[in-house]
DNA sequence: CATATATAGTTGCGCACGCAACTATTTAAC
DNA sequence: GTTAAATAGTTGCGTGCGCAACTATATATG
């Protein structure tokens, strides 16, 4: 025993579910980030908007903001970012000359394709860590967090 | 439906496991961190740190960035706010004069006190979305992915 | 049509963070 | 005992973040 470490406060945080959670993401998201950040030299906003608007449709920075819950400064310099690289492009659109539709580019899209199986095995190598009920039990229980949050 | 959501993509992010946990992480830090913030002017690493050192014994600095994980400089500050606002204090180890010896104040014990049962009943709260059994699944799964991730 | 209000997106600014480098002290090696 | 390596903690620096303010466009009100 170490004759520094305190006694069992009232509050325990390695017991405190917030700061495990937060722990949790933190380390789930250093995991991940090392294939987008070494691979693709994305960090975690851009990855995020090139996920949000996918392979396929254009959608608008408003929407990628609400549906990531990103502030959308956040949003908005990821965005420049990857049109700066040539992965994304962002046309004022006809419709509501306000917004901007975002579109992969080919090279873009080449590396959404690349990047989207990794993510997915990564993701499927953490939650192998429990067995299908617990692991159907432990989403439910995010689902009710999430519902409860107001995250959806 | 609005015309510009995109199609469903070969990944979905609110689908995806490692955001669903940052966000939800995000989310309940903020609900916390209005009581920490607005009620007594701390911010998440001060907190953490008040929460690590506890009511009684003293512990240095290196100990709490191992329990909590945070940086050491983040640690270093936070300590260093936390003193210039007599909360805490900070003493050289006589055994080995690296160290420092950290206890909260006469002051920063009132403040623990009032402030550890204020952050359990909001994690109650936040917990009592779910029912007993669920909830016992919901953490088992926590305990799996915080012992795979190596967090423990 | 004019004015007010709301919305999409960008930018300036201050701040907190992590990295790397640093000081001070202790421990190990010979 | 002297030198080298390791450890506790702090600080300078560059970076990314959110807030508030801004521009530009669209919508609502009279």
């Amino acid at each position: 025993m170490d004759p520094r470490k305190p006694d069992p406060p009232a509050l325990q945080l390695a017991r405190f579910v917030p700061f495990r959670l937060n722990r949790l993401a933190v380390a789930v998201s250093e995991h991940l980030a090392a294939i987008y950040r070494e691979r693709f030299g994305l960090d975690i906003p851009e990855w995020r908007v090139m996920a949000t608007v996918g392979p396929e449709r254009g959608c608008t920075a408003q929407y990628i903001a609400g549906s990531t819950r990103m502030h959308k400064t956040r949003v908005s310099r990821a965005i420049a970012h990857l049109e700066e690289r040539g992965l994304m492009t962002r046309v004022t659109s006809t419709e509501d000359r306000r917004e901007m539709e975002l579109r992969l580019t080919k090279a873009g899209r080449r590396m959404y394709e690349e990047l989207v199986p990794l993510a997915l095995e990564r993701e499927r190598a953490l939650l192998a860590c429990m067995s299908k009920e617990p692991l159907s039990a432990f989403l439910a229980g995010l689902d009710s967090l999430e519902t409860f949050l107001g995250l959806r």
